[in-house]
DNA sequence: GTCTATACTAAGATAGAC
DNA sequence: GTCTATCTTAGTATAGAC
């Protein structure tokens, strides 16, 4: 016999990739084996070997893709500006983009250990890339005088762990409504580093 | 033969212990196999169920001592008064209790998933407990006006995560120093809660 | 071009040797 | 009382049936 009922690779493709992002979200990386996945989708577990090159990879993958998409959204959203501005476009697009796909995002808080040294060392870079964008907002702003940290890298690491957990601990509820989410984040966060707008001294004659 | 060289029961089961949180928190509980662990002692995997009754087990003892030694240095140190001296003192608490174990901390923050459910249930109820202390506490500051707080569950729950990301992303470059951490974490808690000593409108008769 | 049956490896846990 | 050799089950990945 060939195929079970009306496959399709079309639309077999994307449904393992949802399926095991379902999974790794739900029970954790090495907890869940190729068979469960094949299952939910409706497949034989070999059958993935097609769409797949391996599980490793599929990991990889969903966590590359998440925070590939959540720089180059960061990138589009950041207009500049003055720094409490800034900051608070920041945590919008933080928080708004992990309640999209709070299932990728657990994955890259959760699972970086379970990638191979080489994908890890790929992913780190991105999450470094990502935290460095944020931790060099403070700095600007703290030389601005718009924004007070002690220590900015380290306030980055805490302000991301803070937003992911607002957003990450709702989803169990309720569905996190991302609009509330936002203005709770800022809040917290605004009051954390004592952000503010500030007169520029002057523009001194760029326009 | 016998055992392998001078082993000794005493010494043996606290070495599993230790390997296997060891282990566990540096490749996830799944990702580690029985064998590991005895090769790390020095025995072979069977020697292991001597001392430990499975793997899962293993993992919610490791986790549950932790969690409940947490309470309890809490209980030990909250010595009431002021909310904004209360809040203080918590957060050096965990900061200080989070460093002196952060393997272990590990385990209760990434390991929840991998516990059975009914271990997951009693793991869940001594969290809930902590977090509820700490949301009670900024509850009680923002009925005396101490604190603000917009949401006392949803902060604390982001609080928590603030505090274990500073001590947990440090712990990787170098020792922790728990008391520039507190010192940093209350910082920004403070900020984040706008806390401040208030003075009490009147001690009506009590000394 | 798509999926099923199978191969091989390694897991957790036990029965019994010292 | 302590540990080793073994049993059973389940994992990933592949070779070949439609």
């Amino acid at each position: 016999m060939a195929r079970t009922k009306g496959s399709d690779s079309r639309v077999t493709g994307p449904r393992i990739r949802q399926a095991a992002l379902r999974l790794f979200a739900a029970h954790g990386y090495a907890a869940v084996s190729m068979r469960q996945i094949a299952g939910e989708v409706g497949v034989q577990a070999g059958a993935l070997y097609q769409y797949v090159p391996d599980k490793q990879t599929l990991l990889f993958e969903l966590i590359n893709e998440f925070l590939s998409a959540r720089v180059t959204e960061w990138r589009a959203v950041d207009g500049g500006g003055e720094p409490a501005d800034r900051l608070r476009a920041f945590v919008d697009h933080h928080i708004r983009h992990l309640s999209a796909a709070p299932e990728a995002g657990l994955l890259a808080e959760l699972e970086l250990r379970n990638l191979t040294p080489d994908n890890a060392r790929r992913i780190g870079r991105r999450r470094r890339a990502y935290e460095a964008a944020l931790s060099n907002l403070l700095e600007a702003g703290q030389a601005e005088g718009a924004l007070q940290t002690p220590d900015a890298p380290l306030t980055a690491t805490g302000l991301l762990a803070l937003l992911n957990a607002l957003v990450l601990s709702a989803s169990g509820d309720e569905p996190p409504n991302p609009r509330r989410l936002s203005r709770l984040g800022w809040r917290m966060v605004q009051r954390m580093v004592r952000a503010k707008r500030v007169r520029k001294p002057e523009p001194s004659g760029t326009g």
